[in-house]
DNA sequence: CCTCGCTATTAAGCGTCGCTAGCTACCGGT
DNA sequence: ACCGGTAGCTAGCGACGCTTAATAGCGAGG
């Protein structure tokens, strides 16, 4: 919807897709439909695919072809060790910067109760 | 530093400045310098004078030239209420998506304990 | 005097990211 | 033969933050 929830998943999205990949193994069109039904029904289409390209080339994921039975084969995509650093560094940037904003966040509603 | 928190701060830091201005006009310099004591120690300086021209033209913020004692004069920038109008868009998006990362975080860790 | 350093702002060019749009391809049902 | 659901790929775009360099005013020290 809002270029500013497209904005704010910039830099998160990646995070997103191996926290994911971190609880089973999954393909490209199954983790969309995943973020779809959580509510994260803003993400487009092609984006996963393109991420999902960029995490493999940067080698934090794994990846089996498996034939489907209805359509094409599907790509499985299952985190590895570097994934999981790559995860875990992740969460830590997250928790410094979610830390940070929401103390701006108290103190601008001290001032500004009607957000 | 981690260009971890350069893509995370996309998306993000406007609605950082935005609510700096909330609680008080302020200039570039000055919210360089804010951010730097508040642990934003890696946030690039140039950057946040580029986002206060962005602020600025897109109506968010009005802008007075004040005379510095000690330099060149400063651009003191203060939110108004389209400004406000944005922080508080900011803010709705911005719980929304800490709360799904934050319920992905809890599924995460109940499996891999020693992130 | 002239340079150094601090204050303060601006601008050009870069890389990354998510989105848009369109395409390929496999399969089953009508 | 056609269409819809499944499944994946790609080129081009705009937005954002970073890097780097330039400009400018002012005070202190050589």
């Amino acid at each position: 919807m809002g270029n500013q929830m497209t904005e704010m998943l910039k830099g998160t999205l990646e995070g997103i897709v191996l926290a994911i990949l971190a609880r089973r193994s999954a393909y490209g069109y199954e983790i969309t439909a995943w973020l779809r039904d959580r509510g994260f029904s803003d993400i487009a289409e092609g984006t996963i695919y393109a991420l999902l390209v960029r995490v493999e080339q940067r080698g934090f994921v794994d990846v089996e072809k498996v034939p489907s039975e209805k359509g094409p084969p599907r790509k499985v995509y299952s985190i590895n060790a570097k994934g999981r650093d790559q995860l875990a560094e992740f969460w830590r940037t997250w928790t410094v910067l979610a830390e940070r904003i929401e103390q701006l966040h108290h103190t601008d509603n001290q001032q500004d109760q009607g957000a």
